[in-house]
DNA sequence: CGAGGCCTTGACCGCGGTCAATGCCCGTGG
DNA sequence: CCACGGGCATTGACCGCGGTCAAGGCCTCG
């Protein structure tokens, strides 16, 4: 169970986002579980509908889908990062993608439809919410813009300079199908930065 | 000025998505401004903070941006689609992107600044308005998992089937940039579909 | 110490880019 | 009405980025 303000990092954040009153805070902790991945576990499967809004809350993970027999990832989370498949949970449908933990991870977990039911009573956390899909939305802009025309050498330069962490903590394959291009050719520019 | 029921198909379209009570219906009809943009028109200008939400009423437009001095369309916009900047209006900074009429076109614009002092008074509307934010997203998440991992050949396939609007009605040259390619590949990809 | 996963490197090739010439359509003015 | 000009689309020649296939080195872990 939870400790008494275990997730207080987690909320602290939430605040500078959107300002909640105690009464949210306190209506949305019991939403909240706190669960344990191990490196490679699978946090949601490919196939399953997303029900669940869910927050890295250490460590750190992905959403990848298969393209032909192999992995492409499309997301990386770290520390307070939002994961959600927007493309299920906004339409109801079955994801194609799966949530990994990259690291012995702690994520909260929220069921969404919780979540939504708490909606009309605090209209400050619907507020919280869409802020932080408001968020994810431009940061996929920014990733649409940069695939749509950068060289692959461009978007690995600008993911070092914008998202170093993930250069620094993430194995190189899972980069490559986030940057667009193979293992081989992400080793290949690496080695021509030298 | 607006006349009694001109706007009603657009709030049908509205309606579909989150039923509105009359109350809100009427509170929104007055930030409703229907403008006019002739062909080729420009409807924002680039480095404009996006501060206006706008839906086509009748024809068409697009949102582009200039990347090595020529035009990267990113966004094809046809009968009640929602035109926003979403990296400037989400986040306030000024953005690089502009909209532009593609034919003569009528569009319906509403200052987000006032429609966003409605949500408080009328969460429905706050929920319309993000359900249509979240279907941006969703449309967008399709086209960056397009790019990432099909050939010029198969997103420009794809386009036909899921889009055949944009085919027919837009010129080669916006369509090239928007699937990432020049207009001379798109051309010979067309040519080799006969 | 061996097995397997991850990264690197080499050889080769094809998709899509650039540059440039040509054709076509359409609006404008003589 | 035709002549001209400009924008859009097509086509050809050429090239380089990034893909595939395969071999080899290096860790980690059992």
């Amino acid at each position: 169970m939870l400790q008494a303000d275990q997730l207080k990092p987690l909320f602290d954040v939430f605040n500078l986002i959107q300002p909640l009153s105690f009464q949210v805070t306190e209506a949305l902790k019991p939403l909240c579980q706190l669960r344990y991945f191990k490196k490679h576990e699978e946090i949601q499967a490919i196939g399953a509908t997303c029900k669940t809004v869910y927050f890295v809350f250490s460590g750190a993970a992905r959403i990848f889908y298969l393209k032909d027999g192999h992995e492409v990832t499309e997301y990386f989370a770290f520390e307070n990062d939002l994961i959600i498949r927007a493309e299920s949970l906004f339409t109801g449908n079955p994801s194609k993608k799966a949530i990994q933990a990259l690291e012995n991870s702690n994520v909260v977990a929220i069921s969404s439809e919780a979540l939504f039911r708490l909606f009309d009573q605090y209209p400050d956390l619907e507020k919280l919410f869409n802020k932080l899909v408001q968020r994810s939305y431009v940061e996929t802009l920014k990733r649409l813009e940069n695939l749509q025309f950068l060289t692959a050498e461009e978007r690995y330069r600008k993911l070092l300079t914008d998202h170093p962490e993930i250069i620094q903590k993430i194995p190189l394959k899972y980069i490559a199908s986030y940057l667009g291009i193979t293992q081989v050719s992400l080793s290949r520019i690496r080695s021509s930065l030298r």
